[in-house]
DNA sequence: CATCACTAGTGACAAATGTCAAGCGCCGCT
DNA sequence: AGCGGCGCTTGACATTTGTCACTAGTGATG
C-alpha cells in the first residue's frame, strides 16, 4: 500500500497516543483537530498494523499454550506443568499444582465431589492442611476393596480430613455382582439420597482411568481383563468414576456400568467446576474422549499432553 | 523463575483483554476478580513486558529529507526528528524514536552492543518493556565512574532489563592509568574473550561524543580538559565508544586511545547495524567524522542537523 | 447549476477504564 | 493469643474513550 498523505495525521496520532502515552484530548489538542477523529484515527492505526499489540509467546510459553488450549476446548481453566524443568519432576510437581489449585477453587460451605483413583490418592497425599469449616467432601463412587492404599472412601476421607472438612463416605460398593441387585441398591433412600446430591455440588475432583489391562479397575478386580479388552473393542475410550465411557465420553450401555454405583454421568456434567488432572502420556484417547464428553471445566495436564490434544483438535477441524 | 501462581492470573488476564478483546469487566467476571483489580493486572502485563504495544516509526523515516540524506551519505536508514511546533520537543522525542527503532531493528536470538553516554542512556530509560528472551545485550567499552547515573555498566543493564534479556557486562575500566596496564589486562583471556565477541553483534547502538572541554570523557575525568583541547589541536574531531577519532573517521593513535578498554573500532564496523544517534546540534563536527569513518548505518538525527549534513555533503562534491 | 453520493470531521452522550481510600486477611513478632 | 504492619482486593467515583447521528465540504453527474 502506497503511504497516502493522509495516512501521516493517524501516524502522528498513534505514535503520540501509543508511545508518548498521551491522552486523546491531548493528542487533539495537538494536531489540532476535534478527540472524535483521534479516537478514529486510532481505530485505524490499530487495523493497518500501525500500531501492534502483542502477547508474549517466548517468556510465558506454557501460560500461552495453556490460553490456546481453553480457547480450543472450550475450557474454564487449564494448568500446564513443566516437563522441561530442571528442577522437578512433573509426576512429583503435577499433584502438588493440582492440589493448589484444587484448594483455590472451594468457597465456604461448597459441597465437593471427590473421585477415586491413584491420581486423586496422590493429590489427596499433598494436599495442604487448611481450615475449611463448612465445607464436605463427598465421594462420587461407590467403595472397593483395593490391594492398594487408595480406596474411593480413603481418598474422600484424606482430603477431608486434611481440609478440616466434613467428609461424606458412601456406602456401597462401586460394583455388584448383579444388575437386579445394583438397581435395589440404588432405589434405597440412604443411596439414592446421596447419589441426588451430587448435582449440587460445586466442585469436582477426578482423572480419567485408561481402558489397558493394566488400569485400575482391573487391578482392583472390578472388571477382568479379558471383560476390559472385550469393552474396548465395542468402542470403551475410558473410565470416570468407575464407569466406562466411548470414544465421544458417553455413558456406555453395558453390562459393567449397570452394575456400577457411582454418580450419574449427568449429574457430574452439572457441575460447574470439573477438574480434571491426568498425569500419564498413555492416557490420552481417555483424556480426548473426557474431554468430549464435558467433563473437565478446568484441566491440569503436562505441556506435551496438552500439546498433542491442540494438534488433535485442530486437525479434527 | 519459578511458576509464579500470581503471574498466570495476570497472563491471563492480559490473553482475554489483549488477544481476545473482552472488556475488563467481562475478564473480571471470567476470572472472579474485580474489575479494578483486572486493571491492576493489565497495567503490571504491560510493565512487565507480557503484553508490548508498539507503534511503527514510519512516521519519522517517511520523509524526503531522510531520502536524500540515505543516498548522500550511504546510510542504510535515517530517521528525521521534526522540530515544529506540532511534534514534541526534540530532546524529548529524539530517544523514544531512537529506543522505537532500536526495538524494531531486533531480531530473535541477536548479540548487541550498546555503548555509553547522556543519549544512550536517555534511550534506555524511555525504552519500552518487551519480551526478547534470547537476546544478550553486551557493553561495547570499559567501566567508567560517572558522577551521573550513566555510567556504561548502566546503559547496558538497564537495556537488557527493559527487554528481558541477557546483560553482559565489562568488567574492565575504560581508562587506565598506564599504557603498559592496558595492554596487559586487555590480554587477560576474559577481556579478551569478551572484546571477541563484539564482531559477532548484530546491532550496536551509541551515539558519538564532543571534544568540547565539556565532553562526556573530560566531565568523568578520562581525560583532563587540557589534553582534550591538546587533541583537538592534534586533530581529533571526536569520540566513539570512549575512543577518539579524527576527521576522517580513523582511531587516532594517541595516549589516551593506547589507555583504554574498549571494543575495536574495525569491530564496531564490521557489525552491520551500526545505529548512531544525535541529539545536541554542537556535535556536528564529531557527527561528520564518525558517518565519515563508517560508525553509521542506521542514523537517527533532527531535521536541522539532517539539512547540515545534507549541506556539507553536497558542497564538498 | 441543482442534485446526489460520499468522505471526513464533530458534538454530545454512553460506555469503559483508571484511581484511590478503605477494608480485609495474612504473617511475623511479642 | 493479641497486635501491628503489609500487600492485595474492592467499591465508588473521576476520568477517559468509543460511538453515532449529524454536518460540511467535495466532486461527479444529468
Amino acid at each position: 500500500m502506497p503511504i497516502r498523505a493522509n495516512d501521516q495525521i493517524i501516524h502522528k496520532a498513534a505514535w503520540l497516543y501509543y508511545t508518548h502515552g498521551l491522552r486523546q484530548d491531548e493528542v487533539a489538542q495537538r494536531l489540532e483537530i476535534s478527540r472524535a477523529s483521534i479516537a478514529m484515527y486510532l481505530r485505524k492505526a490499530r487495523e493497518m498494523g500501525i500500531v501492534t499489540i502483542t502477547t508474549s509467546t517466548e517468556l510465558f510459553s506454557d501460560d500461552v499454550l495453556a490460553r490456546e488450549l481453553e480457547d480450543a476446548a472450550g475450557l474454564t481453566s487449564v494448568w500446564i506443568v513443566p516437563e522441561d524443568r530442571q528442577a522437578m519432576d512433573p509426576a512429583v510437581e503435577m499433584p502438588v499444582v493440582a492440589a493448589s489449585v484444587f484448594l483455590e477453587l472451594i468457597n465456604k460451605g461448597d459441597r465437593i465431589g471427590v473421585a477415586w483413583g491413584r491420581t486423586v490418592y496422590h493429590i489427596a497425599d499433598v494436599m495442604p492442611f487448611a481450615d475449611l469449616r463448612g465445607v464436605s467432601v463427598v465421594q462420587l463412587c461407590g467403595n472397593l476393596g483395593a490391594p492398594y492404599s487408595y480406596r474411593p472412601d480413603q481418598c474422600t476421607t484424606e482430603i477431608a480430613r486434611r481440609l478440616n472438612a466434613e467428609g461424606i463416605n458412601f456406602y456401597a460398593p462401586l460394583v455388584l455382582s448383579s444388575e437386579r441387585l445394583a438397581e435395589e441398591l440404588r432405589r434405597e433412600p440412604v443411596i439414592r439420597e446421596q447419589l441426588a446430591t451430587i448435582s449440587d455440588c460445586k466442585l469436582a475432583l477426578y482423572s480419567v482411568g485408561g481402558i489397558e489391562e493394566d488400569s485400575h479397575l482391573v487391578k482392583c478386580g472390578a472388571l477382568s481383563a479379558k471383560d476390559m479388552h472385550a469393552m474396548g473393542k465395542r468402542g470403551a475410550a475410558g473410565v470416570i468414576a468407575g464407569q466406562l465411557i466411548d470414544l465421544d465420553g458417553q455413558w456406555m450401555d453395558c453390562a459393567h456400568n449397570r452394575r456400577c454405583i457411582s454418580a450419574d454421568l449427568d449429574s457430574i456434567r452439572a457441575i460447574r467446576k470439573r477438574m480434571l488432572v491426568v498425569q500419564e502420556d498413555s492416557k490420552f484417547e481417555p483424556l480426548m474422549a473426557a474431554l468430549k464428553g464435558g467433563f473437565a471445566s478446568h484441566l491440569i495436564v503436562t505441556a506435551s499432553m496438552a500439546r498433542r490434544i491442540m494438534d488433535r483438535w485442530s486437525r479434527n477441524r
